[in-house]
DNA sequence: TGCCTGATGTTCT
DNA sequence: GAACATCAGGCAC
């Protein structure tokens, strides 16, 4: 198996959002795994002001610049956290925020952490945290470790794939760097 | 169904 | 001190 810091290392973050659709996150909760597939990303890179890593490498930011196929997580409004698959080679600050995912196996555990269901369970970039327990303590872990994984697919056809302008941000509003999967009801915003 | 707002901590200016 | 890659609940229509 290629490393995902290989793999993700050569991509940049437009390139990496396309190919993250579609791969699974596998997520051990309280002894039971759970499984889920990447339905809606989002790229972002150090040459974007909507981009943390936009204004240098920082404490926070500092998971971004460093090596590809390590999760970062971030903290916002004061309630919720974000998760981000890091790309491009070391030094560069890029990631691919992780959207919406839809449940595969486990969807009974991501409910009891949740206390919803149906596609409200993790269409959203904070909702999809909750449910898989992503916090801070995971930020700059590698993915291709235990307790969270990241399982590469085959990559997802252009015909089933949807080109849009990023959502919920303010600056560079109209890159077109947001992608998801055509007629997935999980998709945050379709 | 759709708009509005409160909740609430971290980061950077 | 303001902005923020958000969400859920309440209210008007």
């Amino acid at each position: 198996m290629t490393p995902l810091s290989v793999t993700f290392g050569a991509l940049s973050a437009p390139d990496a959002a396309r190919r993250l659709l579609g791969c699974e996150l596998v997520r051990t909760l309280d002894g039971t795994e759970t499984r889920v597939r990447i339905v809606e990303t989002e790229a972002y890179d150090e040459s974007d002001a909507a981009s943390h890593s936009y204004a240098g490498r920082t404490q926070r930011t500092d998971v971004m610049f460093g090596p590809a196929g390590r999760l970062y997580v971030y903290f916002t409004y004061g309630m919720h956290y974000c998760c981000n698959v890091v790309t491009g080679p070391i030094g560069t600050g890029a990631a691919v925020l992780i959207r919406a995912v839809e449940p595969v196996i486990g969807e009974e555990a991501l409910q009891r952490r949740r206390a919803k269901s149906g596609h409200d369970l993790t269409n959203g970039p904070a909702k999809l945290c909750q449910a898989l327990d992503v916090t801070k303590t995971l930020n700059g872990h590698d993915l291709d470790h235990s307790p969270l994984r990241l399982e590469l697919n085959e990559p997802v056809d252009v015909t089933v794939m949807v080109r849009t302008t990023r959502v919920g941000i303010s600056k560079e509003a109209n890159r077109p760097w947001r992608f998801y999967m055509k007629d997935n009801g999980y998709v945050s915003r379709p």
